[in-house]
DNA sequence: CGGGATCCACCGAGATACTG
DNA sequence: CAGTATCTCGGTGGATCCCG
């Protein structure tokens, strides 16, 4: 599994791995690609969009998706200024699994809710 | 996008998503799901075929799977002690997803690569 | 408006030691 | 073997203030 051949890499793909979700399983970044798949927006508009962020985080997950080419950053300088946010085509193909991924939650998130509050009913039975 | 009508209804669906996120998105999950999923396996061999993981993270990674319904843990009370991990069909379904986000990671990993050096060549120039 | 800079609280995660 | 318990440190992220 994770691995191109049949023969077990773990060190080489892995890490790839690893790393890709290590940029998209942070707490916003998936909020902000999914808010840009609709349309590009401004930076005050997406901090409202995507509710809870605060503007240091929001400032940070840009940064760091337009590091990995995942949006574009434009800015018009105009008063009062205007910065624009966008997907790239490389952010806008990720979209795609994450998509998959945000299905299986909608699909999957019952299920895991019963498990969950199964596991902590034996859990505190076992402590008492 | 994150919701299943047009109308935009972010705090309900996206929470969900986010949900699932900080389940698999945290540093260890997926890699130990990866790895359960060719077998079952027991826990001091899955602590050496993750590679880098604890003791403690690896046994609180599996608490959390177990408590998700994503994982079994079936105790052989014997001498020496066996505990055998396993995915759940949930698990494996969740299986499905995370393939392709592996797939996006490998596909495009070069990509990203370039993308990064890039942006920082630019800032190490603007800072100097 | 779109940030940068700073201070601080929290907890994620490693190291170590002990147990059934 | 398969954990639990504790201590500790570093990073993440929130709050706040300031600037062009």
């Amino acid at each position: 599994m994770f691995d191109t051949d049949t023969a077990h890499r773990p060190t080489n793909e892995c890490l790839k791995i690893t790393e890709v979700l290590a940029r998209v399983g942070d707490k916003w970044s998936i909020l902000v690609i999914g808010r840009l798949g609709d349309r590009s927006m401004r930076f005050n508009e997406l901090r409202r969009s995507v509710e809870g962020v605060s503007q240091r985080m929001l400032t940070l997950t840009l940064r760091g998706l337009e590091r990995d080419g995942l949006i574009t950053r434009t800015v018009t300088s105009s008063i009062p200024p205007r910065v624009d946010y966008e997907l790239t085509g490389l952010g806008r193909s990720l979209l795609v699994p994450v998509e998959q991924l945000a299905r299986w939650a909608q699909e999957h998130r019952p299920t895991v809710e019963i498990a969950r509050r199964e596991f902590d009913l034996k859990m505190t039975a076992d402590t008492v």
